[in-house]
DNA sequence: TTCGCATATATCGTGATACGATATAAATCA
DNA sequence: TGATTTATATCGTATCACGATATATGCGAA
């Protein structure tokens, strides 16, 4: 037998539905995109000090750690914090508990852009919610739908 | 006065939460870019081909539409497709209504891709679904709940 | 302690892709 | 028909994460 089997077939609704999911990801992407290189940065960077500001209080950002939460190799980290250390987002330090580790944090330029963009994204946010949480509870439950709606 | 005028000061609980939608939309993207990568194709093609599959029923996906869709400029919708059908994705056919478009229309290698793609997908929105909804009602509410528990 | 391995970060060259600027061709309209 | 707009195409370029590799620090075993 080939490779659909015909009970999992998706039907053309799923597929609307997942371009549709898609479609509001990529608007909310561009949102984001637009509003950060407005103030000069890649969204990348943006995403970085997000991560660094986003972290619970008083703990400390490290390349790894960022790699990690950035879903990047370790050496494109390394990369990226380069980068906004040369343009004085951010500074780095050695890790006094182990000289490996580099410590990275904020400097005042970064927590003045990240306010304004975390601002205007929170509100972008709130105005996408409803359609991306529709979006995400048609998929949650189109199977079902499906099967009620050719039973009838 | 400064940027930050206590009104509209974000808290680190705005932060927090907006870093960990960040994440969790990054841990989907990676899951998708993975399972589209191991059947040999790039993001960005999967997303053509299932922007042309989750067209409604009978309609044709011209490049135009096509680029709209994905957010990208037309010319950049041009080179997707030239790629797109160099793979044998897709077949290009003039439009008879008008002799500049292009219809864009999908081969059956790009169905059964499409059909194991969009199954994978499906069944991981479904695992992510809440999480996601969790992060956009945390966001929405915030500052409601910030407000309360500063109040208490 | 010292050797050896693991971990953390760094460097360099490369490839992929969307873009800007520009070009062509078909349609539309005065 | 000529002028303008719309749709697609071409070419050169820049960006950025990656693979491969290198260096340095920490750590465990004998």
């Amino acid at each position: 037998m080939t490779t659909k089997t015909h009970e999992d077939a998706l039907s053309p609704g799923d597929y609307e539905a997942l371009a549709d999911l898609r479609y509001a990801l990529r608007r909310f992407t561009e949102f984001s995109n637009a509003e950060v290189s407005n103030l000069g940065m890649t969204p990348q960077q943006h995403q970085a000090l997000l991560a660094i500001k986003g972290l619970p209080p008083e703990k400390e950002m490290t390349i790894g750690m960022l790699a990690e939460r950035l879903l990047i190799a370790p050496h494109s980290a390394t990369e990226l914090v380069n980068r906004l250390s040369d343009a004085g987002y951010i500074e780095r330090l050695s890790s006094k508990d182990d000289g490996r580790r580099q410590i990275v944090r904020l400097m005042d330029k970064a927590d003045g852009i990240l306010a304004k963009l975390s601002g205007a994204h929170l509100h972008e946010i709130r105005e996408m919610a409803p359609e991306l949480m529709q979006a995400l509870r048609i998929l949650q439950d189109r199977r079902k739908l499906e099967k009620i709606a050719w039973m009838a």
